[in-house]
DNA sequence: TATTGTTATACTCTATAACTATA
DNA sequence: TATAGTTATAGAGTATAACAATA
């Protein structure tokens, strides 16, 4: 993890307060846990973010970046990455002729059932302080806040 | 919220399969609300992460670098702000004359407080989904997290 | 006029290195 | 030999601007 990715301040003795800052440390650890898990097979949380929109059929660039939010130069990075590890391609779309479709590959589809078993081991262990029953409880809860709370749509950037 | 503070990838729409991807969903926002809280008295997390540190009593540097967990170089330019916004001060230490201590201010008690008062305000907010028996339920489970998961001791940069 | 993809660029944040002074 | 503070600098990551091609 690196620092300050932890967000906010301050290690766990006094995050106890708000429990936003509890939420927050904990958060950390979990994305932390999820990038090793990319980095076992060889790429960034985002390369995967990529491959999992387009495993079931392919999106136009544009499209990716609104849903992986990231900005357009971004996603041409990503792509550029996944062509050049053979994970995933470009071709043209159909009928308009600007855009670009983003196919995955075999391979990518492969590393797609990977990272989908490491990351279920890498859960389980993450969550295992925790009883089955908790574990719901926990989802429901976080569920209420991201569907209830202030957590709001999205607007894409450019 | 910027892109990608959001972690890992995508909307909540699917975030529910790992739990961990949701949790850092809600984290992401619960991070804004408090950076916009800090924002309203014209500071920086960070610098709320120094003031709350120092304000039963001063501490020198080094040892504020170890515990908000950023770099010496961060928190030179930290304390520099601080000191012009006559928020704290730097004073010498008493026996190790390589130590400096960091003191708080009156106008920085005053930041203080007022930020605790606005972040009750926004946690209450944050967290209105939830009824009191929830949200005392979320804090526990985090704190079980935190507690008992892999989010272990803290070895500070230099 | 707006959108797609790309390149180039700026800005911020994170991290390292090197140095002085002191322990 | 190690620690405290500072300066300088390198490197990622984030964001904007501008462009060509197409809608």
């Amino acid at each position: 993890m690196s620092f300050n990715e932890s967000g906010i301040h301050g290690p766990p003795e006094e995050l106890s307060k708000w429990t936003g800052f509890l939420l927050n440390w904990v958060a950390a650890h979990a994305r932390d846990a999820y990038e090793q898990v990319a980095a076992r097979v060889g790429l960034k949380p985002q390369h995967l973010g990529v491959l999992t929109q387009i495993q079931h059929g392919p999106m136009i660039q544009a499209r990716l970046s609104d849903r992986l939010m990231v900005f357009k130069p971004v996603m041409v990075t990503l792509v550029n990455e996944l062509e050049a590890m053979g994970l995933a391609e470009r071709r043209p779309h159909a009928s308009d002729r600007r855009a670009l479709e983003v196919h995955i590959l075999p391979a990518g589809l492969d590393k797609v059932r990977e990272v989908e078993r490491l990351s279920e081991q890498a859960s389980a262990e993450f969550f295992s302080p925790l009883t089955s029953d908790e574990q719901r409880t926990l989802h429901d809860l976080l569920t209420k806040l991201a569907k209830d709370g202030p957590t709001g749509p999205w607007h894409s950037p450019r």
